[in-house]
DNA sequence: GTTTGACCTGTAGTGCGCTACAGGTGGCAC
DNA sequence: GTGCCACCTGTAGCGCACTACAGGTCAAAC
Protein backbone atom coordinates (compact mmCIF):
# COMPACT_ATOMS: atom_id res chain seq x y z
CA UNK A 1 0.00 0.00 0.00
CA UNK A 2 1.10 3.51 -0.74
CA UNK A 3 0.78 6.55 1.42
CA UNK A 4 -0.67 10.02 0.18
CA UNK A 5 1.88 12.31 2.56
CA UNK A 6 0.92 15.50 0.31
CA UNK A 7 -1.54 15.91 -2.65
CA UNK A 8 1.38 15.62 -4.88
CA UNK A 9 3.85 13.54 -2.89
CA UNK A 10 2.88 9.47 -2.74
CA UNK A 11 5.23 7.34 -0.74
CA UNK A 12 6.04 3.53 -0.51
CA UNK A 13 5.88 2.60 3.21
CA UNK A 14 7.59 -0.69 3.17
CA UNK A 15 6.27 -2.67 6.82
CA UNK A 16 9.65 -1.78 8.58
CA UNK A 17 9.35 1.63 7.88
CA UNK A 18 11.59 4.17 6.45
CA UNK A 19 14.44 6.01 7.87
CA UNK A 20 14.85 9.64 8.42
CA UNK A 21 16.32 10.10 5.58
CA UNK A 22 13.91 8.92 3.47
CA UNK A 23 11.47 10.77 5.22
CA UNK A 24 13.39 14.02 4.27
CA UNK A 25 13.63 13.00 0.32
CA UNK A 26 10.09 12.18 0.55
CA UNK A 27 8.89 15.19 1.79
CA UNK A 28 11.85 17.84 1.65
CA UNK A 29 12.01 18.45 5.49
CA UNK A 30 15.62 18.54 6.23
CA UNK A 31 16.53 15.58 8.74
CA UNK A 32 17.78 18.20 11.50
CA UNK A 33 14.00 19.89 11.34
CA UNK A 34 12.77 16.50 11.55
CA UNK A 35 14.41 15.86 14.58
CA UNK A 36 14.03 19.42 15.97
CA UNK A 37 9.91 18.93 15.38
CA UNK A 38 10.06 15.69 17.25
CA UNK A 39 12.10 17.59 19.86
CA UNK A 40 9.74 20.23 20.14
CA UNK A 41 6.65 17.85 20.55
CA UNK A 42 5.18 18.30 17.46
CA UNK A 43 4.83 15.05 16.12
CA UNK A 44 1.58 12.89 17.95
CA UNK A 45 3.90 10.35 19.89
CA UNK A 46 7.48 10.02 19.45
CA UNK A 47 8.91 7.90 16.50
CA UNK A 48 9.35 4.41 16.98
CA UNK A 49 12.85 2.99 16.84
CA UNK A 50 14.54 -0.21 15.24
CA UNK A 51 16.38 -2.31 17.62
CA UNK A 52 19.72 -0.04 17.59
CA UNK A 53 17.59 3.05 18.41
CA UNK A 54 17.33 4.58 14.93
CA UNK A 55 14.11 5.90 14.05
CA UNK A 56 11.45 3.83 11.47
CA UNK A 57 8.96 6.09 10.15
CA UNK A 58 5.61 4.05 9.65
CA UNK A 59 2.48 5.33 7.90
CA UNK A 60 0.98 6.94 10.34
CA UNK A 61 4.17 9.00 11.29
CA UNK A 62 4.34 9.56 7.66
CA UNK A 63 0.37 10.89 7.55
CA UNK A 64 0.62 13.18 10.68
CA UNK A 65 3.96 14.61 9.33
CA UNK A 66 2.53 15.78 5.85
CA UNK A 67 -0.48 17.40 8.14
CA UNK A 68 2.46 19.15 9.38
CA UNK A 69 4.13 20.38 6.31
CA UNK A 70 0.58 21.52 5.03
CA UNK A 71 -0.17 23.59 8.73
CA UNK A 72 3.86 25.10 8.58
CA UNK A 73 3.99 25.59 4.77
CA UNK A 74 1.20 27.70 5.20
CA UNK A 75 2.59 29.72 8.53
CA UNK A 76 1.12 28.24 11.13
CA UNK A 77 3.62 28.44 14.33
CA UNK A 78 5.45 26.06 15.36
CA UNK A 79 3.67 27.02 19.10
CA UNK A 80 0.39 26.17 17.28
CA UNK A 81 1.30 23.14 15.79
CA UNK A 82 2.19 21.89 19.20
CA UNK A 83 -0.44 23.20 20.62
CA UNK A 84 -2.52 21.19 17.70
CA UNK A 85 -0.36 17.95 18.62
CA UNK A 86 -1.55 18.23 22.55
CA UNK A 87 -5.12 18.60 21.45
CA UNK A 88 -4.67 15.46 19.32
CA UNK A 89 -2.96 13.27 22.10
CA UNK A 90 -6.04 13.89 24.31
CA UNK A 91 -10.07 12.43 23.92
CA UNK A 92 -13.25 15.06 23.51
CA UNK A 93 -11.11 18.11 22.26
CA UNK A 94 -12.36 18.14 18.84
CA UNK A 95 -14.22 21.49 19.13
CA UNK A 96 -11.04 23.08 20.13
CA UNK A 97 -8.90 21.68 17.41
CA UNK A 98 -11.79 22.66 14.59
CA UNK A 99 -11.42 26.24 16.75
CA UNK A 100 -7.42 26.68 15.97
CA UNK A 101 -7.70 24.64 12.54
CA UNK A 102 -11.12 27.73 11.68
CA UNK A 103 -8.53 30.39 12.66
CA UNK A 104 -5.64 29.10 11.06
CA UNK A 105 -7.70 29.12 7.67
CA UNK A 106 -9.29 32.68 8.31
CA UNK A 107 -5.24 34.03 8.42
CA UNK A 108 -4.53 31.79 5.73
CA UNK A 109 -7.47 33.30 3.64
CA UNK A 110 -6.80 36.92 4.51
CA UNK A 111 -3.00 36.70 3.88
CA UNK A 112 -4.17 34.88 0.35
CA UNK A 113 -6.08 37.58 -0.48
CA UNK A 114 -3.45 40.27 0.34
CA UNK A 115 -0.52 38.48 -1.88
CA UNK A 116 -3.26 38.19 -5.37
CA UNK A 117 -3.87 41.56 -4.72
CA UNK A 118 -0.36 42.89 -4.13
CA UNK A 119 0.37 40.01 -7.62
CA UNK A 120 -1.91 42.03 -9.30
CA UNK A 121 0.09 45.30 -8.71
CA UNK A 122 3.88 43.34 -9.69
CA UNK A 123 2.07 42.18 -13.05
CA UNK A 124 0.87 45.80 -13.66
CA UNK A 125 4.38 47.31 -12.72
CA UNK A 126 5.84 44.34 -14.81
CA UNK A 127 3.62 45.00 -18.11
CA UNK A 128 4.89 48.31 -18.00
CA UNK A 129 8.09 47.62 -17.89
CA UNK A 130 7.32 44.91 -20.55
CA UNK A 131 5.99 47.88 -22.76
CA UNK A 132 9.60 50.14 -22.14
CA UNK A 133 12.30 47.26 -23.20
CA UNK A 134 10.53 45.64 -26.22
CA UNK B 1 -4.66 65.57 -4.44
CA UNK B 2 -4.60 62.36 -2.30
CA UNK B 3 -2.33 59.78 -3.01
CA UNK B 4 -2.94 55.64 -3.65
CA UNK B 5 -0.39 54.04 -1.60
CA UNK B 6 -1.74 50.53 -1.62
CA UNK B 7 -5.34 49.80 -3.32
CA UNK B 8 -6.38 49.79 -0.02
CA UNK B 9 -4.96 52.45 1.62
CA UNK B 10 -5.09 56.20 0.19
CA UNK B 11 -4.00 59.22 2.23
CA UNK B 12 -3.86 62.71 2.02
CA UNK B 13 -0.29 64.37 1.48
CA UNK B 14 -0.03 68.39 2.66
CA UNK B 15 2.83 70.37 0.55
CA UNK B 16 4.98 70.26 3.77
CA UNK B 17 4.80 66.21 3.40
CA UNK B 18 4.26 63.56 6.00
CA UNK B 19 6.02 62.81 9.58
CA UNK B 20 7.56 59.58 10.01
CA UNK B 21 4.56 58.56 12.47
CA UNK B 22 2.10 59.37 9.85
CA UNK B 23 3.86 57.53 7.56
CA UNK B 24 3.90 54.36 10.09
CA UNK B 25 0.20 54.85 10.72
CA UNK B 26 -0.70 54.86 7.27
CA UNK B 27 1.68 52.07 6.00
CA UNK B 28 1.46 49.68 9.04
CA UNK B 29 5.28 49.72 9.15
CA UNK B 30 6.88 49.85 12.19
CA UNK B 31 8.70 53.77 12.70
CA UNK B 32 11.95 51.71 13.56
CA UNK B 33 11.59 49.39 10.46
CA UNK B 34 11.04 52.87 7.98
CA UNK B 35 14.40 54.33 9.68
CA UNK B 36 16.19 50.25 8.93
CA UNK B 37 14.56 50.63 5.71
CA UNK B 38 16.53 53.96 4.40
CA UNK B 39 19.52 52.81 6.27
CA UNK B 40 19.85 49.33 4.54
CA UNK B 41 19.26 51.74 1.19
CA UNK B 42 15.68 50.38 0.04
CA UNK B 43 14.40 53.43 -0.23
CA UNK B 44 15.40 55.62 -3.84
CA UNK B 45 16.93 58.47 -2.27
CA UNK B 46 17.16 59.69 1.09
CA UNK B 47 14.20 60.84 2.83
CA UNK B 48 13.86 64.82 2.78
CA UNK B 49 14.55 66.16 5.97
CA UNK B 50 12.76 69.41 7.39
CA UNK B 51 15.09 72.29 9.15
CA UNK B 52 14.99 70.55 12.67
CA UNK B 53 16.52 67.29 10.47
CA UNK B 54 12.96 65.18 10.82
CA UNK B 55 12.05 63.07 8.23
CA UNK B 56 9.56 64.67 5.43
CA UNK B 57 8.06 62.30 3.09
CA UNK B 58 6.56 63.35 0.02
CA UNK B 59 4.20 61.94 -2.35
CA UNK B 60 7.19 60.59 -4.21
CA UNK B 61 8.35 58.82 -1.03
CA UNK B 62 5.18 57.45 -0.37
CA UNK B 63 4.50 55.76 -3.68
CA UNK B 64 7.94 54.59 -3.51
CA UNK B 65 6.76 52.47 0.02
CA UNK B 66 4.04 51.59 -1.45
CA UNK B 67 5.55 49.42 -4.12
CA UNK B 68 8.36 48.23 -1.51
CA UNK B 69 5.49 47.14 1.00
CA UNK B 70 3.66 45.18 -1.61
CA UNK B 71 7.32 43.41 -2.22
CA UNK B 72 8.02 42.98 1.01
CA UNK B 73 4.60 41.54 2.06
CA UNK B 74 5.21 38.95 -0.89
CA UNK B 75 7.84 37.53 0.35
CA UNK B 76 10.79 39.46 -1.57
CA UNK B 77 14.04 39.56 0.84
CA UNK B 78 15.63 42.86 2.04
CA UNK B 79 18.57 41.98 -0.30
CA UNK B 80 16.36 41.71 -3.48
CA UNK B 81 14.51 44.73 -2.67
CA UNK B 82 17.71 46.82 -2.32
CA UNK B 83 18.95 45.36 -5.47
CA UNK B 84 15.78 46.88 -7.52
CA UNK B 85 16.72 50.43 -5.10
CA UNK B 86 19.68 50.20 -7.37
CA UNK B 87 18.45 49.35 -10.57
CA UNK B 88 15.96 52.15 -10.29
CA UNK B 89 18.95 55.04 -9.39
CA UNK B 90 20.31 53.70 -12.74
CA UNK B 91 19.08 54.46 -15.91
CA UNK B 92 18.74 51.91 -18.78
CA UNK B 93 18.36 48.96 -16.14
CA UNK B 94 14.93 48.15 -17.46
CA UNK B 95 15.70 45.09 -18.57
CA UNK B 96 17.07 43.94 -15.10
CA UNK B 97 14.53 45.35 -13.00
CA UNK B 98 12.10 43.42 -15.93
CA UNK B 99 13.94 39.95 -15.08
CA UNK B 100 13.91 40.62 -10.96
CA UNK B 101 9.82 41.66 -10.58
CA UNK B 102 9.29 38.44 -13.30
CA UNK B 103 11.18 35.95 -10.96
CA UNK B 104 9.52 37.27 -7.86
CA UNK B 105 6.14 36.96 -9.76
CA UNK B 106 7.17 33.11 -10.33
CA UNK B 107 8.14 32.80 -6.87
CA UNK B 108 4.47 34.55 -5.56
CA UNK B 109 2.66 32.72 -7.87
CA UNK B 110 4.44 29.26 -7.03
CA UNK B 111 3.72 29.95 -3.33
CA UNK B 112 0.64 31.22 -3.75
CA UNK B 113 -0.79 27.85 -5.57
CA UNK B 114 0.91 25.69 -2.77
CA UNK B 115 -1.14 27.49 -0.26
CA UNK B 116 -4.21 27.08 -2.30
CA UNK B 117 -3.54 23.55 -2.31
CA UNK B 118 -2.88 23.46 1.35
CA UNK B 119 -5.38 25.52 2.25
CA UNK B 120 -7.99 23.05 0.54
CA UNK B 121 -6.64 20.06 2.52
CA UNK B 122 -6.95 21.98 5.77
CA UNK B 123 -10.70 23.01 4.76
CA UNK B 124 -11.09 19.02 4.36
CA UNK B 125 -9.91 18.16 7.44
CA UNK B 126 -12.71 21.46 9.04
CA UNK B 127 -15.15 19.84 7.32
CA UNK B 128 -14.63 16.57 9.31
CA UNK B 129 -14.25 18.40 12.22
CA UNK B 130 -17.81 19.88 12.14
CA UNK B 131 -19.51 16.81 11.24
CA UNK B 132 -17.95 15.01 14.48
CA UNK B 133 -18.68 18.04 16.56
CA UNK B 134 -22.17 19.08 15.76
C1' DG C 1 38.67 -6.81 13.58
C1' DT C 2 38.55 -2.48 11.60
C1' DT C 3 36.63 0.70 8.57
C1' DT C 4 32.76 3.03 6.82
C1' DG C 5 28.71 5.46 7.07
C1' DA C 6 24.21 6.40 8.60
C1' DC C 7 22.33 7.39 12.57
C1' DC C 8 22.11 9.13 17.59
C1' DT C 9 22.00 13.09 21.61
C1' DG C 10 22.96 17.47 23.37
C1' DT C 11 24.12 22.00 22.78
C1' DA C 12 25.68 25.95 20.43
C1' DG C 13 25.40 28.97 16.41
C1' DT C 14 23.10 31.29 12.38
C1' DG C 15 20.28 34.37 9.31
C1' DC C 16 16.68 37.24 8.76
C1' DG C 17 14.02 41.10 9.78
C1' DC C 18 13.20 43.79 12.66
C1' DT C 19 12.97 46.06 17.67
C1' DA C 20 14.62 48.26 21.64
C1' DC C 21 17.41 51.14 23.99
C1' DA C 22 20.71 55.09 25.35
C1' DG C 23 21.74 59.43 24.88
C1' DG C 24 20.92 63.69 22.43
C1' DT C 25 18.46 67.76 19.62
C1' DG C 26 14.74 71.04 18.17
C1' DG C 27 10.74 73.42 18.67
C1' DC C 28 6.43 74.67 20.68
C1' DA C 29 3.47 75.54 25.18
C1' DC C 30 3.24 77.62 29.24
C1' DG D 1 13.46 79.45 30.54
C1' DT D 2 11.92 75.07 31.39
C1' DG D 3 8.96 71.20 30.49
C1' DC D 4 7.69 68.12 27.22
C1' DC D 5 7.37 65.47 23.22
C1' DA D 6 8.47 63.91 18.78
C1' DC D 7 12.16 63.05 16.51
C1' DC D 8 17.26 61.93 15.70
C1' DT D 9 21.72 58.52 15.44
C1' DG D 10 24.19 54.56 16.70
C1' DT D 11 24.40 50.20 18.44
C1' DA D 12 22.86 46.24 20.80
C1' DG D 13 19.39 42.67 21.42
C1' DC D 14 15.60 39.62 20.16
C1' DG D 15 12.40 35.86 18.29
C1' DC D 16 11.77 32.50 15.25
C1' DA D 17 12.86 28.43 12.89
C1' DC D 18 16.01 26.09 11.94
C1' DT D 19 21.19 24.39 11.20
C1' DA D 20 25.60 22.92 12.44
C1' DC D 21 28.69 20.77 15.15
C1' DA D 22 31.07 17.49 18.66
C1' DG D 23 31.39 13.29 20.20
C1' DG D 24 29.43 8.77 20.34
C1' DT D 25 26.85 4.14 18.82
C1' DC D 26 25.69 0.42 15.84
C1' DA D 27 25.57 -2.73 11.93
C1' DA D 28 27.01 -4.31 7.65
C1' DA D 29 31.17 -4.49 4.32
C1' DC D 30 35.60 -5.74 3.60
Amino acid sequence: MSEVLLPEVTVEVPPEGLSITEVSRATGIGVEALRYYEREGLLLDPTPRDAGGRRRYREGDLAWIGGLVMLRETGMSIADIRLMADLCRREGTERERLELLTRHRERVLAELRRTQRHLHAIEAKITSYEAVTT
